[in-house]
DNA sequence: CTAGGGTTAG
């Protein structure tokens, strides 16, 4: 404010002529410019700066309307609509001012106004620079505009700007995520010294579209590599799910940077080997690196995962520690990690204190409401959302809905979330409202919707059809489904499994086998279940039928135990189900024990009385487990929360926060 | 005169 009063002020009190350089009005733009830089921390500063550049006819000097352009693409408070007022208010813009205003279009995440406004850059007469171009490639590249970019990249040709590496970078870019790779290959070529960026951003296009031996042969003839070369290798085999190969790279670079330890850590995660990202998270702290705010956040999602509260609670008082300051992304990261971890308690503290709450932190505390089956709450805080919500927001919100049983709740949701929040419905909503139905028993209307879909229904939405026969022993509709979905999605073993267990369940026992035997046949691989558990901040995890873990023998005796008594207590075991998720090579030395059975009766064992028994499991608890956990909760006083893929279970004093509905 | 490119997070 006192700079904006010193300026004001200016033309009242020049200097003395003697002492005034000649070029004075220069020197008095220079402040401005120099005024408007520093005045970005508020619109209301930067709308004075403004209007003084308008009092002051400084607004037809390209220099000072370019750096206030620039302010007003500010992403904290610049709108796309005073940026182009700005741009009115210049007279005959040039070069500078055009590139400012379509950089401000990018920027403000209208990408289509950028390349308008390139025509009528094209169309005033002003030419444009090598500075003019990455910005279009960027904004077809969002747009995914083919035609478009292929306009600007033959306008690039004419103006003779083909050999800047700038350009053809982000060109390469363009033409990779649009699957045109021999165009963006054709870009590489035409520069004629080799340049480390856009053997990158070519790189990167091979592996997005799985061409891993063109990206690694342009890899080994690169002949001088930047750390970014092998960060992209490392996070381009990450996200094609090779994770050793990764690893190698990883390891055999001669320098790592924080974001190579950041793609290393969130390639395992999206490749779903949390551990392995704990691992490198370990590995980080050992080596006496600092984590960045993005290798916490993805160590914080590789915790959510695992189940790893301690670790997580860890990471939360590091950042504190630390000062680090709890951005959008990293407040959402917590919440998310707190909501999977069970402690919807400490989620809410976080999302509480996160004063600017981004779209992102609502979906996760309305997700972790959800998952818990707390849908009235869920949908309280839907209603308290003070931001637009979008297509995640009502997955979270249909899902709350359905782990509840509020069908009419979530039929309404359903219909508002297009007509009052313009969200358009799609396939993972519909998925939603059919598993909603079918769980409440509304078989016809579930098939009516999947009838009336504007899109292909996917596996996910039979499958949750398929799922809500398995609740209630619709063997018909079953048989009918499970055709479709193996047929649609043949290689997935939970299908088989789940149509296999309704048929035992109805004691087709045939027909069971038939599904186990077509199984067979196709070659697809059952996924193990798995169960992990926390302990002291090490996550323990089992398998049925591994017996790798040391204490097994004392774990199988303790399981001896609780079985005996709870089937003393009441439990009736349900053998229909049991053994049908191990592989076949397991089943033959006969394991009676899923993998949560096994993590609980570690749990019990090893933590103190009265502890709660945290247990993560990958794929959904069968029937028999959730009966007997609901036993040995009571029999041994213990809380035990099972999160299994889809929800939570909250066993207490022999019940189930799912009311036995899941 | 100013400015532009690749790899990392919810």
């Amino acid at each position: 404010m006192g700079a904006l009063r010193a300026v004001t002020e200016l033309p009242n009190h020049p200097p003395p002529l003697e002492h005034l350089p000649q070029n004075f009005t220069i020197s008095q733009k220079t402040f401005l410019n120099l005024l408007i830089t520093k005045c970005t921390n508020s619109l209301e500063n930067l709308e004075q700066a403004h209007a003084l550049i308008l009092k002051t006819g400084h607004i037809q000097d390209h220099y000072v309307a370019g750096s206030l352009l620039k302010c007003y693409a500010n992403p904290y408070f610049g709108s796309l609509s005073t940026l182009l007022r700005v741009l009115e208010q210049v007279p005959e813009p040039n070069v500078f001012v055009w590139n400012s205003t379509i950089k401000g279009c990018v920027d403000l995440k209208d990408p289509f106004k950028a390349i308008s406004m390139y025509y009528r850059m094209v169309f005033s007469g002003s030419r444009p620079n090598k500075f003019t171009y990455p910005q279009l490639f960027k904004a077809c590249t969002v747009e995914r505009a083919l035609d478009e970019g292929l306009q600007i990249h033959s306008h690039v040709v004419k103006h003779g700007l083909n050999a800047d590496g700038h350009i053809i970078s982000a060109g390469i870019q363009m033409y990779a995520s649009l699957g045109r790779l021999v165009e963006a290959r054709n870009m590489l070529e035409s520069i004629e010294e080799s340049d480390v960026i856009c053997c990158n951003a070519m790189i990167d296009g091979y592996m997005k579209f799985g061409d891993m031996k063109a990206a690694t042969e342009l890899f080994e003839v690169m002949e001088e590599k930047s750390v970014s070369s092998w960060n992209t290798m490392i996070s381009g085999l990450c996200s094609n799910e090779m994770i050793v190969e990764a690893t190698h790279y990883f390891n055999k670079m001669p320098e790592k940077d924080e974001v190579s330890w950041s793609a290393m850590i969130d390639g395992c995660n999206k490749a779903g080997c949390f551990k392995e990202a704990m691992e490198f998270f370990n590995q980080m702290q050992r080596e006496g690196r600092r984590p960045s705010k993005f290798v916490l956040s993805s160590a914080l999602a590789s915790c959510a995962n695992l189940g790893a509260l301690d670790q997580g609670k860890w990471i939360h008082s590091y950042i504190k520690r630390n000062r680090i300051v709890l951005d959008a992304v990293l407040a959402t990261s917590l919440v998310d990690m707190y909501a999977k971890c069970g402690r919807l308690d400490l989620a809410w503290d976080v999302f509480e204190k996160t004063k600017e709450r981004e779209v992102f932190c609502w979906n996760a505390m309305i997700g972790g409401l959800a998952m818990h089956g707390r849908a009235e709450d869920a949908i309280e805080l839907f209603l308290k959302m003070n931001v637009k919500p979008n297509d995640i927001t009502f997955v979270a919100l249909l899902n709350a809905c359905a782990h509840a049983g509020f069908v009419h709740q979530g039929l309404k949701y359903f219909v508002t979330m297009k007509r009052t929040y313009l969200v358009e419905p799609g396939v993972e909503h519909y998925g939603c409202v059919v598993n909603l139905l079918g769980k409440a028993g509304y078989f016809n209307e579930a098939e009516n919707l999947i009838n009336s879909m504007p899109m292909k229904p996917n596996s996910a939405v039979w499958g949750a059809l398929l799922g809500a026969c398995r609740m209630h022993g619709n063997v018909e509709l079953a048989e009918k489904v499970g055709e479709i979905l193996l047929d649609l999605e043949g290689e997935n073993s939970g299908r088989y499994t789940l149509l296999s267990n309704i048929y035992a369940k109805a004691r087709k026992w045939d027909r069971a086998e038939e599904v186990r035997a077509l199984m067979k046949e196709r070659g697809v691989k059952t996924v193990a279940g798995r169960s992990m558990i926390d302990l002291k901040g090490v996550v323990h995890e089992f398998k049925a039928g591994d017996s790798s873990h040391p204490q097994m023998k004392d774990i199988h005796l303790k399981l001896e135990e609780m079985m005996q008594e709870i089937e003393a207590k009441g439990h009736q075991p349900d053998t229909s189900q049991v053994l049908f998720d191990i592989s076949e090579e397991e089943r033959e030395t006969s394991l009676r024990y899923h993998s949560e059975k096994l993590a609980i009766a570690f749990g019990i064992l090893n933590m103190e009385p009265g502890a709660t028994i945290r247990v993560v499991k990958n794929l959904r608890v069968c029937e028999d487990c959730h009966s007997a956990t609901k036993i040995i909760s009571r029999v041994y006083a213990r809380e035990i929360i099972v999160r299994d893929r889809v929800r939570y279970h909250h066993f207490r004093n022999g019940q189930c926060s799912c009311k036995d509905f899941w």
